[in-house]
DNA sequence: CACAATTACGAGGGTCGTAAAAATG
DNA sequence: CATTTTTACGACCCTCGTAATTGTG
């Protein structure tokens, strides 16, 4: 049987029109080309080119030969393609939430959990998340309820306490809980990427919130200004607390939502390490 | 890139599902077959395999790439069936006709005015001819008169006489010439694929015609029997007379005909040297 | 202990590149 | 005379098979 090299040699000749040009794009020498060139038409038992004595030019059987060999190296590549993204499917676990706080919760567990797995994330609406997780585009995902379906297994994660951030001298710092609308009407810093905490914005219609989309860029302001920002329970526990900065609970249930993941039942195996941990953890809360 | 071979030893493992038993299946040793695999998951950049010490499964990654893998065989094996069906008919003349006797004419032509062609021939029914020329199914037909028609060109091969053969001592064979009519009636020998000349047998009701469709066995009675049999100028010409056999004209029309090649106006410059070879032949006869 | 897979290692074949030859415009 | 293809030839790489190793039922 010829190979795919002498297929791909082929179809380079086709393209070049002549084995010089061909040879110098293959990164081979002239002369080895031309052989391998014959031994394909050996190993055929056909004549695929006309040869004059210094020249080379592909016969009508060369040219349906070429055809074949472009459909056979595009299947070929396919094929690479293919599983290799397959194989990395099977080694990630894809994760959709509503918002980013739970992240921080289960991107730890997961490596500790399943060795050699990566992880990606990805936050988006619920009506989105649902339906990629029956799409198998979310192995798990994230919401601040419970969705009754048969398909679905559904557990508790974690819960995330919305806290005001202020300097000490703000006048609010010696508060020691306040309510969203005790502080709404002021300015405030706020990280755009933050799921479906985005409707805050619709409750505080008062507050003035200067939006940062770049998180390094966010906290260098937070650190800065003397304005106040959110944070949580969550961001606290996984990246500290920020220097010169109080943090106060937010009493609204609305800021106080407790996570869910979601996962189809067919993955209720092969995640189970995850649900076990996750429900000895829900009780230590 | 990895190689069709490697594939071919992909699906054999697939199949026989152990090293070994893959590996005598397709002649080469369980060491080189461990390597070349090692080698595909390496170019795939993918494990395609479950080790364990002592055995090899394929996993889900390795189920998808045979499957791939024996689709790319696939192509490949029809890329060389096709290809070499398409060269071989390159290389090949074929010519249907509506009796054998032309072929005695045109098989030593075609062999002398195209080198290295190969000449396939056929005998059939005039309307399955025709159909046939259109659907390039034939290069050439030969039919017994002339097929107006816009895209095909026709000119003239040759003429047959059929020819009473009879032993010397037959009542008949002091004749010069008869009529069909005339030797109505008697027992003959008639081989079985002579194409439209069977339509003798419609003229001729009052005859036993004995069939013989074995070519060496037909001409093994003529020899032997003293039975009367046809024969032509252009069997005599080309196969020589047979001996103690006299051979006696027909004068009845029907029995005389000229044979007449038609061929696609798209074939026409490639077969020209066969036209006028013929046409010349035609003015010699 | 038979059987399976992998590793080690030396031999051999095959393919490569350089050089040379032959031909063409 | 530059360009192209093919042949000749020696070097080297790569894959093969044998043998040894490790592990399992």
């Amino acid at each position: 049987m010829y190979e795919l090299e002498q297929l791909i040699q082929l179809t380079a000749i086709a393209e070049k029109g002549t084995v010089s040009s061909a040879a110098e794009k293959l990164n081979i020498s002239q002369p080895a080309l031309s052989r391998s060139l014959q031994k394909l038409e050996e190993e055929l038992g056909v004549k695929l080119f006309d040869r004059s004595k210094n020249k080379i030019t592909l016969n009508e059987t060369g040219e349906l030969a070429v055809e074949y060999a472009r459909k056979i190296i595009f299947e070929a590549e396919n094929m690479t393609e293919k599983v290799k993204l397959f194989d990395k499917s099977r080694h990630t676990i894809s994760v959709g939430s509503c918002a980013p706080g739970p992240f921080l919760e289960l991107t730890p567990l997961l490596s500790k959990l399943f060795d050699g797995i990566s992880v990606s994330m990805e936050i988006n609406e619920e009506n989105v998340l649902i339906k990629g997780l029956f799409d198998n585009i979310y192995n798990i995902i994230i919401l601040d309820k419970i969705i009754e379906n048969e398909d679905l297994t559904a557990f508790k994660l974690c819960e995330e306490h919305l806290l005001l951030s202020v300097p000490p001298a703000h006048p609010l710092a010696m508060y020691k809980s306040v309510k969203l609308k005790d502080i709404d009407g002021e300015t405030m810093l706020l990280y755009s990427h933050i799921g479906f905490w985005k409707r805050i914005q619709d409750t505080m219609t008062k507050t003035n919130f200067i939006e940062q989309d770049n998180r390094d860029a966010f906290m260098e302001l937070v650190r800065s200004a003397a304005l106040p920002s959110f944070t949580s329970n969550l961001q606290i526990k996984h990246n500290g607390d920020v220097k010169n900065r109080i943090s106060i609970p937010i009493e609204d249930e609305i800021v106080n939502p407790r996570f869910y993941c979601h996962i189809h039942k067919k993955n209720k195996k092969a995640l189970s390490p995850l649900i076990k941990k996750s429900v000895n953890l829900s009780q230590i809360f």
